[in-house]
DNA sequence: CGGATTTGACCAGCGC
DNA sequence: GCGCTGGTCAAATCCG
């Protein structure tokens, strides 16, 4: 059973036989890890809350409100889509600069789930998929695996190292 | 017919 | 300030 190679990394570094947990903000956690810890995730930019919590009006009066987890991993696979358990809604592609393939943006398509995560597979090598999420889901995964058999068995069938 | 995709527009952050 | 780039919206479309 070592015909995956699941690489979590930040964006930078990836070799491709360790795990390195991204951290890009305060606190990791496992992945395919359901909590219903909070989850304050807000977006940024837009003002598409529709009764989420508080919008600190201006910048500069609080500026540690928002903790995002945020978190990426690479898989070598053929498929851009993982079956993780969840169901996804997409909501939006982009065409990346230095990159051939475009970005997938996807939310989670639960009630009050606000998890995003962008699949995207990196330009030099087409078998590299990164997928980056955010946020914690709220809710218990739809999906019931037993372990992580099923989504390691979709890597390694398009993945015959 | 309802939910998911598609896809161009729109918007915000950043660098020049 | 302007233009580029990335992220999101939303209407149209697709598909079960």
């Amino acid at each position: 059973m070592e015909n995956y190679s699941i690489v979590f990394s930040d964006g930078s570094s990836s070799s491709p036989s360790s795990l390195t947990m991204a951290n890009h903000h305060h606190q990791q956690r496992s992945y395919l890890q359901s909590n219903n810890g909070v989850n304050t995730c807000k977006n940024m930019g837009a003002s598409i809350d529709k009764n989420e919590g508080e919008v600190a009006g201006k910048k500069g009066d609080k500026k540690e409100v928002m903790k995002k987890h945020k978190y990426a991993f690479q898989t070598r696979s053929h498929v851009d889509i993982l079956d993780d358990g969840y169901r996804w809604r997409k909501y939006g592609q982009k065409t990346v600069k230095n990159s051939k393939f475009p970005r997938s943006y996807y939310r989670c398509t639960h009630k009050d789930c606000n998890v995003k995560k962008q699949v995207q597979r990196s330009s030099k090598d087409d078998e590299i998929v990164v997928t980056t999420y955010e946020g914690i889901h709220t809710h218990p995964v739809e999906k019931l695996f037993e372990n992580f058999e099923h989504i390691l068995k979709q890597i390694q069938t398009y993945n015959p190292l």
